[in-house]
DNA sequence: TTGTACGCGTTATCAA
DNA sequence: TTGATAACGCGTACAA
């Protein structure tokens, strides 16, 4: 450890003293400097800066009855989907006076709850949660949060203060409209993690099928473990080997796909011909992969930006009427699924 | 916004009440318990069981000299490195009654040097940073931090504090001279962002050209710009435009190099004989790839579990006497660089 | 427009 | 082993 040397850092009070004004003035300076007259004020924020004053979060939180802190509370660390909406979040927090504090779920929601528990003790500024499947007592938290709360990842009835995100199950069933529309007539489906939101994509892959009037057979592969590359080539191995009449496959995620594609060129399978290849989500390397893959377009970074502005909406009461922002989904057709 | 509802906190106070005691001995059973009398410690872990108290970081930050904050300070938050960095940091830091703030620098060392300011204003119990390439007023800051310091990614003389990490020098010149035993003799080199840990690979690369007596030609493609798997392909279709001569690359991330295996694909070069294909970090997916892609292993999880642990270690006065670990890397071979 | 003075919930020092 | 009590740095009535 370094040698703890006597760093005093620079109070409010000495800002103040070094002006010549009371500690409130500053502090007004920094809340609402409208009330401050314009010389004072000049001379506060010069003081502030030759001294390097910077505030005390501890200090402000305890003393007012809020703390500049948005929580955040992901499922996953390593999921890229959720790197990307923290980038809209952190990019929308920039600039704002705001901190972020992030935590983990993985999955779990009693682990949900609790960081629930330990964040609002916080009184935070808002709190962004994954999804709609919170515990009860969670939501009955949430609900009583004194805080905005947006919900992200999803839409749904009910919000328990706004909510930012698109239907999975749209989602899904559209990707596999899709398929049916390229001519596709016995698509499977490739699974991971199977958590609540994979659950609806599932659903919505069902109802298509029924839709358009096709057995599923055994052409539905899922698996509760993490996903990821190998396990798309897993799966889709498994897949063929139970049900080689498979003409197409929809996957949970990118990942998947991508892990699906490689175990069918090990297999001498054609794409887009012998096997057409729909991903989730358009992550970058879907375009730049041959064959390039088709993937659900979602709105991730957005829903990052768009969370942290309905925080600040609802603080600074510009929040518009619509509880609801629904950020849509988008099919992007490449050559692994081009018709047959 | 939900209804301000008066939800007036359980504080310390009530616990004391709720038992008889006074505060000081609640605060006591929590930070030294070994003090208080086993009858009046159960008490009152009962009494905090039963009306859910949860301590305020914020009064206890301000009213001792150290918050529970661990500060951490990565270059970028879409960057994948750097989410298997964060696993490893949350996983360690979950069980104690520490906390994590994260921040991102975007690659610019004054926006680095900033956060750190910000981070020590909270006394933070300890704090992590990227690499070794700060502002010398950050490293003045960090040399006088009062709280432990660990600098990830890299290793180098002069740390601050500690280091974890390994030396992207070596490990990029390893792969250099595996593409060698591979029977390579023209290999090149793609490289995205170029910041300095990148830097420092190109000089691995070099330096080991120059010891095998191989001059590199115009077979080094860079830019500033981040990295992506459509960059790879990018670099690499610039690459085979201007120097086709050569027969195998080295790229500074799997992204790179998994872009640039699609780019070869559609150019009919066969890997590997035609072009051998190095990547570097040993991403999940290369060894799924169709073939399967050598890299570089790097042990990111373990540094980030790492670092807390050195932490940890230095506030617990447990701390081993080596300043500086080594984690260092491991080449990987793959199909990709089967030589010819 | 500015200052005074109290309180936020906890830690830490000193006595008891 | 326990209890008063003074900080900690800032926000905010209330007064001036």
């Amino acid at each position: 450890m370094n040698k703890n040397k006597e760093t005093k850092s620079v109070t409010m009070r000495d800002v103040a003293d070094h002006v010549g004004v009371s500690v409130a003035t500053v502090s007004r300076t920094l809340r609402n400097p409208e009330v401050v007259s314009q010389a004072v004020r000049d001379k506060i924020a010069a003081a502030i800066e030759s001294l390097g004053y910077l505030p005390d979060p501890a200090a402000r939180a305890l003393a007012s009855t809020r703390s500049d802190i948005i929580g955040v509370i992901l499922p996953s660390v390593s999921n890229n989907v959720f790197a990307d909406v923290m980038d809209g979040i952190y990019s929308a927090v920039e600039g704002t006076h705001h901190s972020v504090q992030l935590g983990y779920s993985r999955y779990a929601p009693l682990s949900e709850e609790n960081l629930i528990r330990v964040f609002l003790r916080q009184r935070p500024a808002g709190l962004i949660v994954t999804g709609i499947d919170q515990t009860e007592a969670a939501q009955a938290l949430l609900r009583e949060a004194g805080c905005p709360v947006v919900q992200i990842m999803e839409t749904g009835d009910a919000p328990y203060d706004r909510m930012i995100g698109f239907s999975h199950y749209d989602a899904a069933r559209a990707a596999t409209a899709h398929l049916f529309a390229q001519g596709y007539r016995r698509p499977g489906f490739l699974g991971a993690r199977m958590d609540p939101r994979t659950q609806r994509r599932l659903h919505g892959f069902r109802d298509e099928l029924r839709a358009q009037g096709v057995e599923e057979g055994k052409r539905i592969q899922t698996t509760t473990r993490a996903s990821s590359v190998t396990l798309g080539s897993h799966l889709l191995a498994q897949l063929m080997d139970i049900a080689p009449e498979t003409d197409a496959i929809f996957c949970i995620n990118d990942d998947l796909a991508l892990g699906a594609m490689f175990e069918a060129q090990r297999r001498n399978l054609r794409i887009p011909d012998d096997l057409g290849i729909c991903g989730f989500n358009d992550m970058e390397m879907m375009a730049a992969a041959e064959p390039s893959i088709s993937s659900v377009r979602t709105f991730r970074r957005e829903m990052g930006e768009g969370a942290v502005q309905l925080i600040l909406d609802s603080l600074s009461g510009t929040a518009a009427q619509e509880k609801i922002v629904d950020l849509g989904y988008q099919i992007v057709q490449r050559r692994s699924t081009r018709g047959h």
